[in-house]
DNA sequence: AAGAAATCGCACAAATATTTACATTTGTTA
DNA sequence: TAACAAATGTAAATATTTGTGCGATTTCTT
């Protein structure tokens, strides 16, 4: 048998069962034990498998750590949502009461609002309520609306909208996955735009957040027109016509610099 | 068996069962008990898991709240919330509807409930929404009843109340940290004490699951008297006049060996 | 609070596994 | 087929792992 051939079937055998050892592997291969620990030597170096004493196991994947509440594309996007962060946080008196929905540009948003002090926060975004829960100051109150989960940790349904319903808030945040003329604030989520509809019925004063990446995008589902956003939060970079259509749709435009 | 095999086995069982002793392990195994002390001691080194006397339990990860984050307070009480969880597992039909409050033994009970399924879950305790979420089947549905955020993760309030109220639970899981004749069932945080007597209120049957460490301790606020548990889980250790004025008391009672 | 029971961890012996060095076989090429 | 290189096997020396007995320590029980 060629030696490539044994280390297919000892390669074979360790991921089958996850470890093997050195006297079982010379029985099956009908090899000596010498030269089954010298495969296993070369594959180890290699990085197919790691040696153990008495054999080999199956290489383990490490990536066991905790990842980012979000994945943001690209270094730009990341500075986007910042910089409309930092605008829409104006929007916040300290000791206001205020909503704070699910998604990236939002969470950036509670980056920012951590040092103000005397919030009360309504948010239905667990990495939200995780973030102020490990940096947020004593005179914060933070109540997570509850209900159903997303893959991305935001709460929706019934329950969600009943906490929100439950509570009078003075604004609004919200992001949208895309933002158009015709579909309006859409979402590729259903559940969460009836969540964002109900809690937009609601509201006194939206504030939507969205970089110009969502200008013509359109999710599978509107949870409101661009008519109802009180102030929209966007920045540079969209074309004169967008603009125009923006202005002329949404009851304040607020466009920053990235 | 290889080491490293056995290593593997003892960390599934940890995990499985939050704790495991080391005369068990050496049983399963078919090694020495000195083997699983050496194996029990690397792990630790390698920080995952917890050494302890009589055995090992798993770590308190603050970092990712995947894992229960309770202070384990020594082997035997772990392994006596494994004992009272599985009885009280009994308790749980496929497909119904339960709720689940926050607490360790209760955590023990909701790993168990992974396996059931058809389950609607509600649950005030973000480990036991973490636990479902991550490890959960597709058949099974999980609210998270959100509110106030105590220091352990669970959640409190009246926006919890509500959600609990909007929904018509077969059965309500709970634990104590106090119980007491006198004194009922106690916890010593008063926002968690008026949120269970709110569920309570509301619950067709409630089933307390408290170990005999829990007996005579009595918490800052009462939350239910002995009276109002339709079955108390707990297990052996009691002594006789405790065990009768529990039997005399709530409705039902199951003592399970531990 | 004291005695009983269980658990711990050391030291050393026994069992297993690894390494080293060298012998043997196998395969290739002139 | 002789000659050589590469691969494989063998065995003694070395290293690692595992088991056992026992006194020290911790935990449980009364």
């Amino acid at each position: 048998m060629l030696a490539a051939q044994r280390h297919g079937l000892i390669l074979q055998e360790i991921s089958r069962r996850t470890a093997a050892r050195i006297s079982d592997l010379a029985e099956v291969l009908q090899v000596s034990e010498m030269t089954v620990r010298r495969d296993i030597e070369v594959l180890a170096e290699r990085g197919l498998l790691e040696k153990v004493h008495g054999g080999a196991t199956a290489i383990v994947n490490k990536r066991n750590a905790l990842e980012p509440p979000f994945q943001s594309k690209s270094l730009r996007e990341e500075l986007s949502k910042d910089a409309i962060a930092a605008r829409a946080a104006m929007e916040i008196a300290p000791g206001a009461s205020i909503g704070l929905m699910g998604g990236s540009t939002v969470f950036a948003l509670a980056k920012l609002a951590l040092t103000i002090p005397g919030l009360t926060i309504v948010t239905n975004s667990l990495p939200v309520s995780d973030l102020f829960n490990r940096e947020g100051q004593h005179s914060q109150t933070v109540i997570l609306a509850g209900g159903i989960r997303t893959p991305t940790d935001s709460f929706v349904g019934d329950i969600t909208v009943s906490a929100f319903q439950a509570l009078n808030l003075e604004v609004v945040f919200m992001g949208a996955h895309g933002m158009d003329p015709k579909g309006g604030f859409t979402t590729p989520n259903l559940y969460e735009s009836e969540t964002n509809r109900a809690v937009i019925a609601k509201t006194r004063k939206l504030v939507m957040l969205a970089d110009q990446t969502k200008w013509g995008e359109v999710g599978f589902s509107t949870f409101a027109g661009l008519d109802e956003a009180d102030l929209l939060v966007t920045n540079t970079g969209l074309s004169r016509a967008a603009l125009s259509q923006l202005r002329s749709s949404v009851k304040e435009l607020a466009v920053v610099e990235t």
